[in-house]
RNA sequence: UGGGGGAUCGUCUAGUGGUAGGACAGCGGACUCUGACUCCGCCGGCGGGGGUUCGAAUCCCUCUCCCCCAGCCA
């Protein structure tokens, strides 16, 4: 077992120094969600950080919906991540909406307006759009910006009481339209929105922008480390220009703390590409099991404890990176393998009959549930004379390394004896159909391994399973990311493969819920949300490591 | 080409003036009734160039490359 690394980073060497300086006594934080979406891998991230930092320091994180953009929000979203949050394993200390702190916010911004810091704007979007500038050519200033704070304040509570149409004016702040970062250029703090929130109903018709109110959020609620990701870098003049100028919590400020977004190779993480393939019909909906939505990797079977263990392996910094897909696999093996139940299933299946094996004859033979805990226990798999094996696991031409069955070779039956291959019953098109066999009882307990081992079930008691094989949802490590970009061309079209007629062993007619199987030689399964009694439907979790698929592609490649 | 960030093995990451370490991947081997697991070994890196220093991934200068920003989204 290797040490455990450190859990040590930028930024809790921060909040060290923080709490060492007596900036802070506590450590508050929060996890932000916008209830406009289900939570992805990426969020996981942000939740290993912000619980994880809360609970190491004895602090609290809450939950704090970002609901202020009622177009795009909805109550079901909000639940669905509550959801996700506890399936994780995170337990917030209080739950909160950007929502219940609108009067407050409001108050904040007849303050600026007051102190002269914030004008209504007359402008179309277009026109603001256009006075802003670009980056490298300075904006210009509002013919609307100097009006008198009298008559800003008139005008804002006009916007709130419902006098102006939508987007016939909002609310500024009073910055620098010459400002070399964009973000400082007046930036909008209101605009009216006539749209049902899906809490303050339509007693609202004026909204908070995100950069205006999660600031004062944090203050309100006692927040001293707002971690958010890299992009919301060049916001934080903009988020301490309002705390410097607000009465609300002068004394305690939060600190914005920015890290780098987590991304993975072989699939896309933007809530707008998941979008796409939802819509695009790709996938069969935000759970689909190749999502790398939480909702996805939960129904594939993903542990919420591997998904931890991934984000801690992967670790905080302000690097850009790309983490190979392969870590968060490895990562469930991790978890599973010493915990998964072995059973046997086949998921191609071939027939097999053993020529010597005297006819209605079945013997019971108990199989370890695993290999290195004895305390798993044992279940009984019937043999009989017809089997059924993986017909990968034959070949009638075998290359040199195969250490599976083929005409004339011995293999043997895993927990059983040695079989040979004695004839192969072929159908018109000269396909393998059946394999006859001759088997050796007295290799029931041979010692030492000198065949191949292939698994099996029984054909007389075998349930029938449909079996879903996922595979990497790109075919390409690195999709083209832009906006405009297709990611799509690069759908790997192997991405499911479904198998409708597997056949496992007896046992697990019924499975354990909850239980996530080790399906022999073949990978870790779970079932799939659409089983239910008389249909079995398995996801394949992830391949068990394959040295012999290894060699098998370097012979396809060298020739 | 304005501003803000970032560059350490293939990937992720540790390091904060004193022997560049770990994980994953890869390669080789041992073990094995899972070509699994486990174990052992190997491979492989400080973006480039200067400077300071007894000593630099770390400090300074310079160059290069990469990421983010022009929503009334978050």
């Amino acid at each position: 077992m290797s040490a455990t690394p450190a859990p040590t980073n930028f930024i809790r060497r921060q909040i060290d120094a923080d709490l060492a300086a007596g900036r802070h006594d506590r450590v508050v934080t929060r996890f932000p969600p916008e209830p406009n979406g289900y939570l992805h891998i990426g969020h996981a991230k942000s939740m290993w950080l912000n619980f994880g930092i809360a609970d190491d320091y004895g602090g609290c994180c809450t939950l704090r919906f970002d609901d202020t953009n009622p177009a795009r929000e909805d109550a079901e979203f909000a639940a669905a991540i509550e959801e996700d949050i506890r399936w994780l394993g995170y337990r917030w200390s209080g739950i909160a909406f950007a929502s219940d702190y609108f009067e407050q916010l409001y108050a904040c911004a007849v303050e600026l307006i007051e102190k002269g810091l914030a004008y209504v704007d007359s402008q179309n979007a277009d026109d603001i759009r256009a006075g802003r500038g670009t980056l490298t050519r300075p904006g210009v200033d509002s013919p609307y910006r100097g009006r008198p704070a009298a008559e800003n304040l008139a005008l804002f509570e006009g916007m709130k009481d419902g006098r102006y149409r939508d987007g016939e004016m909002v609310l500024r702040a009073k910055i620098d339209m010459a400002s070399p970062n964009l973000n400082l250029r007046d930036p909008v703090l209101y605009r009216i929105r006539r749209h049902r929130h899906q809490r303050t109903g339509d007693q609202w018709c004026i909204y908070p922008l995100y950069d205006f109110a999660h600031g004062q959020s944090d203050a309100i609620e006692g927040v001293t480390h707002s971690l958010c990701t890299l992009e919301f870098e060049d916001h934080r003049p903009l988020y301490e220009w309002f705390l410097d100028r607000l009465t609300l919590a002068k004394a305690r400020r939060p600190r914005q703390i920015e890290f780098s977004r987590l991304n993975l190779n072989y699939t896309v993480m933007s809530k707008r590409s998941l979008s796409q393939l939802v819509e695009g019909g790709d996938v069969s909906g935000w759970d689909d099991p190749r999502m790398p939505t939480l909702r996805g990797l939960r129904r594939r079977g993903f542990t919420p404890a591997s998904i931890r263990r991934f984000i801690s392996l992967v670790g905080i910094t302000r690097k850009a990176n790309v983490i190979e897909m392969g870590q968060l696999e490895n990562c469930v093996r991790e978890h599973l393998e010493p915990v998964a139940p072995r059973v046997m299933a086949v998921i191609e299946p071939l027939k097999l009959v053993i020529e010597n094996y005297p006819p209605g004859r079945t013997e019971t033979i108990d199989a370890p549930n695993h290999p290195a805990e004895p305390g798993m226990g044992a279940r009984p798999v019937t043999l009989s004379r017809e089997l059924y094996i993986e017909r990968d696991d034959f070949m009638e031409n075998p290359p040199n390394k195969f250490l599976r069955l083929a005409p004339g070779r011995e293999v043997r039956l895993r927990y059983a004896f040695l079989i040979r291959c004695t004839g192969v019953v072929r159908d018109a098109k000269g396909r393998a159909v059946e394999l006859r066999c001759q088997y050796d009882p007295d290799t029931r307990h041979g010692g030492g391994r000198k065949t191949g081992i292939i698994h099996w079930v029984n054909a007389g008691d075998a349930v029938a399973a449909e079996v879903r094989l996922y595979d990497r949802l790109l075919s390409r490590a690195d999709p083209p990311a832009g906006k405009d970009a297709d990611f799509r061309q690069f759908l790997n079209p192997r991405s499911l493969v479904v198998r409708r007629h597997a056949l496992l062993e007896a046992s697990l007619a019924e499975p354990e819920p909850g239980v996530r199987y080790q399906f022999e030689r073949l990978g870790y399964f779970f079932p799939d949300a659409d089983s239910g009694p008389g249909k079995l439907v398995f996801n394949r979790i992830v391949t068990l490591r394959d040295s012999w698929a290894k060699i098998d592609r370097q012979r396809a490649a060298g020739g």
